[in-house]
DNA sequence: TGACAATTATCGTGATAACGACTATCCTCA
DNA sequence: TGAGGATAGTCGTTATCACGATAATTGTCA
């Protein structure tokens, strides 16, 4: 099984070291998988980013959340959460107000149509990844889920 | 050490299955490797992707490689090389020529001045890793390896 | 041979990402 | 109370991504 990653890049020497074999794995296994589910998401117009969003969103009904603190909470960093709020809103995915008790805050939420968005993704998207990662095995999957955490520690 | 990915995105819920939750720490994980990474190259003025794309051009000399080649050899897919390409030829990292024997081959190569730079980041890239890495060990980065090369697999 | 498919690269265009600078608002504390 | 700093969000600009269409060249096969 291993060196399958020089197999697929078509590398003839082998790596410099094994952090660095880890880290191009890590990296080849995310874009094939991204892929896979930005070619899912997008017959409905939308992208992983955004996908991310409205489950945040979802989870902080019906409060709503700050702009700031959506994106700390995205799995992926993005460098400019306005915009793309802009163009959710232009979308009518999410509203937003400014809120009263202290003006610097805009308060973001999901609207009934990211909502519904947000629930006709959810199956396919979870049998998407049930089948990409349907020959792993629970057991390896949570190892892999611990190693992945470990290696973040740092 | 598990479900420490929900409380970095400082969700309530738990992940609907293990498959979703292997899957967003994959993203986690890499975003934030890439990140480190991205910080570490940006002094030099390049990429990650430019870095991978002088890397592979490296391993192809003398003979250079064909456009379409490079892009099947990278490491996260780019869709349109060719002003990847020539972004890199106006900063002088690679030259291009029209194979005579195939007219519509263009054939890549690297310059003195791209092996120089990739010279210049190997060291400081291999020891960013290693310090990111230090704390895994080298069994468990071994099981890492094993475990995504497989969860690639399917 | 010559029509048609396949391959390779390029380009037009609009959407998005990335980086800083900027404005508005609130907090702190002398 | 008001100056300075912190915080939240917005915006200007440039670079890059992404998609589809196009051009040039080569291969295939009746």
């Amino acid at each position: 099984m291993s060196g399958r990653l020089r197999r697929e890049i078509k590398q003839r020497k082998p790596f410099r070291s094994p952090q660095l074999e880890a880290y191009l794995n890590l990296l080849k296994t995310t874009d094939t998988f991204q892929q896979k589910v930005a070619a899912e998401l997008k017959p409905y117009g939308i992208s992983e980013t955004w996908y991310n969003v409205l489950r945040i969103l979802r989870g902080a009904e019906p409060d709503g959340m700050a702009c700031r603190e959506i994106g700390s909470r995205m799995i992926t960093r993005d460098p400019d959460v306005t915009r793309l709020l802009d163009r959710m809103e232009a979308r009518g995915l999410i509203t937003r107000r400014r809120e009263e008790k202290d003006r610097r805050v805009v308060i973001t939420r999901i609207t009934k149509e990211g909502l519904r968005l947000l629930k006709e993704l959810e199956l396919p998207l979870d049998r998407l990844l049930g089948k990409l990662l349907s020959h792993v095995g629970i057991q390896n999957l949570r190892q892999l889920i611990e190693l992945l955490e470990l290696a973040r520690a740092g």
